[in-house]
DNA sequence: GCAAATTAATGATTTATTCAAG
DNA sequence: CTTGAATAAATCATTAATTTGC
């Protein structure tokens, strides 16, 4: 397993500690130049890459989710068993075969208009931004859809577009080699769309120089019941 | 539009032409070096990036599915209203709401076991490999699918799992700069898992220096009723 | 003809699902 | 069984076609 190196990466105790306390100190979709110093810092406590940086908090955020459904989903079930009982076939909302369309809020992540790189491509990380709070309303507004079916010849000219404001904050840019070679136009991107919103931005070093419990006490204040966001 | 750049790649005639005919040649999930290859030579007409291939590929094969399980699904309404009319309420097969996991095959791309950087990184672009055929049987597989149903709080203790020859050939590998960093173990990884599996490779390149039509010759010559795979 | 208004295509992101290592 | 890794599906958002009224 670890004689020749194992195919896959196992984080460390001390990894996954520091990973499970930037998730809970609200970061859900770090952005490139994050995972870049995220990578960086926890590179000292073993062999790690930026993918797999990337992957945790995919995989731990979509698991979050999941277990976040299965436990309202029990508890649906539970009422609809009781309502049941008490009055007959009425009342039986269509929740489990109508399509939701999945675009609710997420929790705004960061949104640096410097990282327009390659996921993971060494970079000048200069200062670290993320959003904190948000999240409440975002676990919420997740709970609130459980369940979903969509029948995939459909989504034609239904177009009830919700046009809410969302925040495509596109982390992960890209540009790559290839499309910086042999530029044939050359225009010079001034100001793109810069969509001027609300939300303050808080900012706040990911792994500061003196403490590191602040990153949990500031953010780690919304409604949870028990640990799941 | 055009003078100060729009905010979304827009293909060019050429570019969209080489494009389409390197999907109809065969490729659909491109290599790290091959999106590398292709969007250095598609910059020669205009401005593209990496990522742009990258996603052309990936909306057109989804796309593609998708216009073909349409297709499949006004069949087999056709033939379930044709066997309404002959006998009443008898074979009503479920395939509406039946959950069918999406684990059918795709056809095999570029393994090269070369390819372990990140999605569109600048590398040393040696040979350019890509196994042709065996897309018929990945067009027919696509359509026996052609409804999906997803309720979620699912798909937990039924791993029928087909258990088919997949082959997760790490297109896209990563590598990044926080990973290279501050190394504590240091396995030589040698021979990855190398999938030795059938399917004779065939190598070719993407834009030989002689003639550009060898390209679509090679392969253009699977089973398509209308042009469309 | 020609813009404004709609609709259709499609580029770009995020989420869901799946596979398989440990 | 948990979870890292990878891909496919769903979705959003912008651009191009197309229509419509003038």
């Amino acid at each position: 397993m670890s004689p020749t190196g194992s195919s896959r990466w196992s984080p460390t105790t001390e990894q996954l500690m520091i990973l499970e306390e930037l998730y809970r100190s609200g970061i859900r979709t770090p952005s490139a130049s994050q995972i870049q110093q995220i990578t960086t810092h926890l590179s000292f406590y073993g062999r790690i890459e930026g993918k797999n940086v990337f992957y945790w908090f995919q995989n731990h955020k979509a698991r979050d989710r999941q277990k976040l459904r299965r436990k309202l989903n029990k508890q649906l079930q539970l009422q609809q068993q009781l309502q049941l009982h008490s009055d007959h076939h009425f009342n039986h909302q269509d929740f489990g075969n109508r399509f939701v369309p999945s675009a609710f809020g997420y929790p705004p992540s960061c949104s640096s208009p410097a990282s327009k790189q390659l996921p993971f491509y060494a970079t000048t990380t200069t200062g670290l931004f993320f959003q904190g709070g948000g999240v409440a309303a975002y676990a919420s507004q997740e709970g609130a859809m459980n369940c979903k079916c969509s029948v995939h010849h459909k989504s034609e000219s239904l177009l009830e577009k919700n046009k809410e404001i969302r925040f495509f904050n596109n982390n992960y840019g890209w540009t790559l080699g290839g499309g910086d070679v042999n530029h044939h136009h050359h225009h010079h991107q001034e100001s793109p769309c810069c969509t001027t919103t609300n939300q303050p931005l808080q900012t706040l070093d990911l792994f500061p120089v003196t403490s590191t419990t602040r990153i949990k006490e500031d953010c780690t204040k919304a409604l949870m019941s028990d640990h799941q966001w």
